[in-house]
DNA sequence: TGACATGTCAAACAAATGTTTGAAACAGTG
DNA sequence: CACTGTTTCAAACATTTGTTTGACATGTCA
């Protein structure tokens, strides 16, 4: 029995308390492992930050790790539930909307200021230190994403297409919207007057669905021309000019 | 006797000596540094590596800051050498071609192998996690790059078009080469055939060159549709809808 | 050769950090 | 109240890490 008021109805959301104690471990942690990483974060940090003796975090979730698998755990679940990446639409509307509606969920998600804004950050990280919270990330929410975004766009192409072709596609896509997550330092410093906030999403999405569909319908329309001959497939073994 | 003919014209380059530790020093902290980041990187593994003391970054560099900088600066002026973002075209070629061109330097640039192979994860690291290395970045290349795509854009897109527009294809482009730069752990999780090194290059920069002047050729032909009526400049307060 | 500047090295230092510990505070139960 | 299990806390511990230090080696040059 973790918790001591167990027999009471009334769920534990005073002010104190272990629960209270756990809950306040966690919001501080998210903060504090998105803007320092984790080996730079410390749990002395975390510990202040939610009003806490530094013990706390061994004593409630064993070591700094665990809270940090802890962590990103309960924000995926969240952030997952709160954008899901059919924004809502039903699998039979046009796969046009279907697709903006995509790409505005994805936005919206990045630029998100809520409880867990910081979890866009995180997840730029571990792309680039990856570690076993990468493979939570990749079957939490990345496969079934690249899964749902395939869809769209084999509606978009013709049926012969091969499966590259799907996969760069979908790339390009996702690369417009990561690049305001991953690059926000650069474009910030580019352009200072862009309002990087959900401000921007309803712009920026309009912006990236309509050069990625004609990109798409062009490419449905002509498969790659005369580039075609220049290009193998994967796997092949290219040699240098 | 370490070194016997310091005092003759010939550079110092033998297996040791002053300037063979500073570069041993150089090129082990470059791979360390992008390896685990400035913080988690240690002068114990730098020095390691390099076959010195451990006394050796502060007697060559001062302290581990500068010798990080010094790292970065090289590395940029030999990459920005090596790959000039008009992939050496004249400025006289026409806009298509010298987009593909810079594609392809900016993949090349991404995918290479050699001695500054890490640039690129540094550079990614120094984005989620600016430092004063950033300014460098940014004055060095960043800057003169989006100086150079601004200029192939608005060359491709009606004069009468706004600079938010020019920026947001600018980005859209930029965006999907650095995809394969920021998130190469996802991507070869997805798809684990796909080659993530120069012998995609070819492939890659095809796809994206291809795709990206079909969205901008349309946005020439119709200045938006239906979707302008929506979207606001940025500097505009949006509501929610 | 002998003084001198330059590099290198092992050892030590001080600060930071994840974790442990043992005591104290607390709450519920008989 | 006494007893028990849970939670908090200050202090301590063991490592790691950037930097410093003083001795020693090396090459130069008068």
């Amino acid at each position: 029995m973790t918790e001591a008021a167990v027999h009471r109805s009334l769920p534990p959301r005073a002010s104190s308390g272990p629960a209270e104690t756990r809950r306040a471990l966690l919001a501080a942690a998210g903060a504090v492992f998105a803007e320092r990483g984790f080996r730079e974060a410390t749990v002395r940090d975390i510990c202040d930050r939610a009003g806490a003796n530094v013990a706390a975090v061994n004593y409630h979730f064993g070591d700094k790790e665990r809270l940090y698998l802890e962590v990103l755990r309960q924000a995926m679940a969240e952030m997952n539930a709160r954008y899901p990446f059919d924004g809502g639409l039903p699998r039979g509307a046009p796969a046009e909307v279907r697709l903006h509606a995509f790409v505005h969920s994805l936005l919206s998600r990045l630029f998100d200021n809520g409880e867990h804004a910081w979890l866009g950050r995180l997840m730029a990280r571990e792309m680039i230190d990856p570690s076993n919270a990468l493979e939570v990330m990749m079957t939490d929410r990345i496969r079934p994403m690249a899964e749902h975004l395939g869809e769209i766009i084999r509606e978009l192409l013709p049926a012969a297409v091969d499966e590259d072709t799907v996969w760069l596609t979908g790339f390009s896509i996702v690369s417009q919207c990561l690049f305001y997550n991953h690059c926000r330092s650069v474009v910030s410093r580019l352009r200072t007057d862009l309002p990087l906030d959900h401000s921007a999403v309803e712009r920026l999405a309009d912006h990236i669905t309509s050069l990625s569909l004609r990109g798409i319908r062009g490419l449905a329309k002509t498969p790659l021309s005369r580039r075609v001959s220049r290009t193998k497939p994967f796997g092949a073994v290219a040699r240098r000019r």
